[in-house]
DNA sequence: GCTCCAAGTGTAAGCGCTAACATAGTCCGG
DNA sequence: CCGGACTATGTTAGCGCTTACACTTGGAGC
C-alpha cells in the first residue's frame, strides 16, 4: 500500500496525492476529495521512514530520563508530549535507568532517528557525548548538566537554595542530628544535591551533623538506605531524601520499625510529586515545576512560528513545601523507639 | 555523513559497509576492521529511516497503553523493554489516556513506523480498528480486548475470579455493605469489573448490597470517587477499587474524614503494584503478574529462533494478597464516625 | 597450466516518499 | 484573439540504505 497505488486509485499523480498529505493549499478541493476517498478506501497510511528520508526530516522528538518510573521525569514527559502532539509533532522516550552506556546508546539510537529535537533528562553524561551532540546540530536541551552550545540549551533547578530552604527548616525545629537519603547514582546532580545538603548542614557546623546513605532510585531504594542508615547505631532526628519517592520508601521501613513520623523522626523529600501529598503522612517537600520545566522543553525544541528566542541557560528556583512529616524534634521518643527497637531484635534472636 | 562517506574513507564500496553494519560474515576481518575505524572516526549512525525503508522493515515494537502513569502498564511496559533491547530490538511508547481517538491516531502512527509488532494493552479498542490491524498484517497482542486472528493474539485476566476472592473474603469478615470506586474509562474490561463486582457480590444477594462511583484513573480520581461515594449518606463497610492507585486515592480521603482504615472501612486494590505495599496501610489486593504478561507479550512480537508457536488466547488467574487494609466489620465504630462527621460539617457550617 | 569454486567485494535497482522543476489549463487585459 | 500570469498537476531526481546479482581473485584438483 504505497502513495502511487492511492495514486492509480484517484487517477492523480504520486506528487499531487503527496500534497494533499502534507496539505499544501495549491490543490483543487475536487481534486483533494478525490484523493482522501481513495486514501480512505485503501486504508492508507504514509510510510513515516519514507517520509523522514525524503524530506530529510522527523517531526519526532525524543526524550532520555534517567527513570521514567519517578514520576518526577514522567511529569516532564507528559507535558511534553501534551506540548508535542499539539503542534503536530511525536515523542520517542528512552529510558537509561541511571547507566551512562545506556545512555550512549540511547542518544545514538535518536540521533539515527534524526529527531528534529532531544531532550536528555539525565544525570549520567559524559563531556564527549555532549561534544558529539554539539556536532549533530540536534537541537538539545540537557537538564542539570552539560554545557551551553549553539544548539544546545540547559536547563537547571537550584537545588543548593532548596536544600538549604530544608535544612533551615529542620534546624529551627531544632533537629541536629540528620540523616540524607539519596540514590545510587551519585554522579552529577545527585552528588550535587548531596553537596548542597552537606554545604548546607555545614553553614550550622559543628551543631548540625549529616551522614548519608544511598540505594536504588525507587520506593525499596528508599527503604533500604533507611536501614542503612539506621544500622550501625546512627539515631538521626530528621531524614532528608533526594526526593519524593525515596522518601515514601523511608516512611515505610520507619513505620515498620514502630517509629512515628512526625512525633519521632521528620522525613522531607524533594520534587512534589502527586504521591508526596497522598502518601501518609503527607510529606514536607520541595516543589519543582515539572509542567514548567516540560513546557520550556517544548518551546525550545519545537520553535513557534512567532515564538521568542530562548536564553541557552536557565535556572528555576524551587519553593519549600510544608506538609505533615516534619515536627518539632523529639529526642525522648526517640530514645525509647531506639529502646523499643533493640528489644524488640533482642526478643526476636532469642 | 552517510554510507557513502564511509565506504569512500575506508577504502570499499557501500556494499561492504552495509554488510559490516549488519555484521554479515562474509567479510573479511581486515576489511572489517577498516570500515569500523572509518565509522569510529566519521562518528557515523546509520540512518534508521532508510534502513527501515530500504530493508522493509523495522526493528521497533508499538506499545499502546491507556494510561502510562499507572504503574500497571508501566511496569509491563518495563518488562517488554528489557525483553526487546536483549533481542535488539526498540520500543515506542504510546499513551491513549483512556481517548479512543487518541487510540486511532497512535495505531496509524504506529502503522506508518512499520512497526514489527504492536501490544495494544487498552480498554477502548473499536472492532473496526481490529480489523484494520487483522488486515495490516501486523504481529498485535491485545490485553483484555479484542479477537484472536490470524496475526492477532489476545491475553486476557480472569478479572472475575478476582473480584470474587475479593468480594467472598468481604463478606468473610461481616462486611454487608459495600462500595466499588471505579474510573471513567466504563468501557470494555472495567465495565467488564464493575460487572464482575456485581455479579460476584449478587452471589449473596440481597443480604449483600454495593454501589459503585468513578472518577479519573488517578490517586485524585480515587479520593473524588471516594467523595462521591459518600456524598449520599451510604456508609459502606469496605470499599473496593478497580486498581491499587485509585485505592491510595481511597485511603488519602478515608484520612481526611478521619475514618480509619481497617478498624472502622476495609479498603481493596487490585494489581498489586509496588505502592500498594508501601502505602499506608499496606492494601489486601490481587495480584496481576504483570512481569509475566510482558514476557509473553515479548515472546509473541519478537519470536526467538527456537521459540515454540504460542496461543492465540492466553488467560491469566490472578492471586489474592492479603495485607493491612482490611479487617473485621466495625459497625460501631462507624456509626461513631459517620456521626463525628456529620458533627464536623456542622460545625463547619456555623 | 588450466578449470572450477568459494570467498570477498562491487554494482545498481529499488524501498516510498518529497520537492524542485516542467508542463498544461484558465482567465484576463490589451 | 493572443501573450502573459496564474493555478493545478505531472515528472523525476534524489534521500540513505539493503540486497540480488555480477564480478574478481587465489587456490585446490587434475
Amino acid at each position: 500500500m504505497n502513495l502511487e497505488q492511492v495514486a492509480r486509485r484517484a487517477r492523480v499523480s504520486t506528487a499531487t496525492v503527496s500534497r494533499v498529505l502534507n496539505n499544501a493549499t495549491v490543490v483543487k478541493t475536487t481534486t483533494r476529495a478525490r484523493v482522501n476517498k481513495a486514501i480512505e478506501e485503501l486504508k492508507y497510511y504514509p510510510n513515516l521512514h519514507a517520509r523522514s528520508l525524503a524530506g530529510g526530516k522527523s517531526r519526532t522528538i525524543g526524550v532520555i530520563v534517567s527513570n521514567i518510573e519517578n514520576p518526577f521525569f514522567f511529569d516532564i514527559y507528559k507535558t511534553m508530549e501534551s506540548d508535542a502532539h499539539a503542534r503536530g509533532f511525536d515523542l520517542v522516550m528512552a529510558n537509561t535507568d541511571y547507566r551512562s552506556e545506556q545512555l550512549v546508546t540511547s542518544i545514538r539510537l535518536m540521533i539515527g532517528r534524526r529527531v528534529a529535537g532531544l531532550a536528555a533528562i539525565v544525570s549520567e553524561v559524559d563531556p564527549s557525548l555532549i561534544e558529539e551532540l554539539a556536532a549533530s546540530r540536534i537541537p538539545v536541551v540537557f537538564y542539570d548538566v552539560g554545557a551551553p552550545r549553539r544548539n544546545i540549551t540547559n536547563i537547571r533547578v537550584n537545588y543548593r537554595r532548596g536544600m538549604e530552604k530544608v535544612v533551615d527548616y529542620l534546624h529551627s525545629l531544632g533537629h541536629r542530628r540528620l540523616g540524607f537519603v539519596g540514590h545510587h547514582a551519585m554522579l552529577g546532580p545527585i552528588n550535587e544535591r548531596m553537596r548542597a545538603v552537606q554545604d548546607a548542614v555545614s553553614r550550622y557546623s559543628p551543631a548540625l551533623e549529616v551522614r548519608t546513605a544511598a540505594d536504588a532510585d525507587t520506593l525499596e531504594g528508599g527503604r533500604q538506605a533507611t536501614r542503612a542508615l539506621l544500622a550501625d547505631g546512627y539515631s538521626p532526628t530528621a531524614i532528608l531524601c533526594v526526593n519524593d519517592v525515596t522518601a515514601v520508601g523511608v516512611l515505610r521501613e520507619l513505620r515498620e520499625r514502630g517509629i512515628r513520623v512526625p512525633e519521632d523522626i521528620s522525613v522531607t523529600g524533594f520534587d512534589n510529586i502527586k504521591l508526596s501529598e497522598f502518601c501518609y503522612p503527607a510529606l514536607t517537600t520541595v516543589h519543582i515545576p515539572r509542567d514548567r520545566i516540560g513546557h520550556i522543553i517544548s518551546d525550545i525544541l519545537i520553535p513557534k512560528p512567532g515564538g521568542a528566542p530562548i536564553e541557552h541557560e536557565i535556572v528555576i528556583d524551587p519553593e519549600f513545601v510544608l506538609r505533615e512529616s516534619t515536627g518539632l524534634v523529639n529526642e525522648k521518643a526517640l530514645a525509647a523507639n531506639a529502646l523499643a527497637h533493640a528489644d524488640l531484635n533482642a526478643n526476636k534472636r532469642k
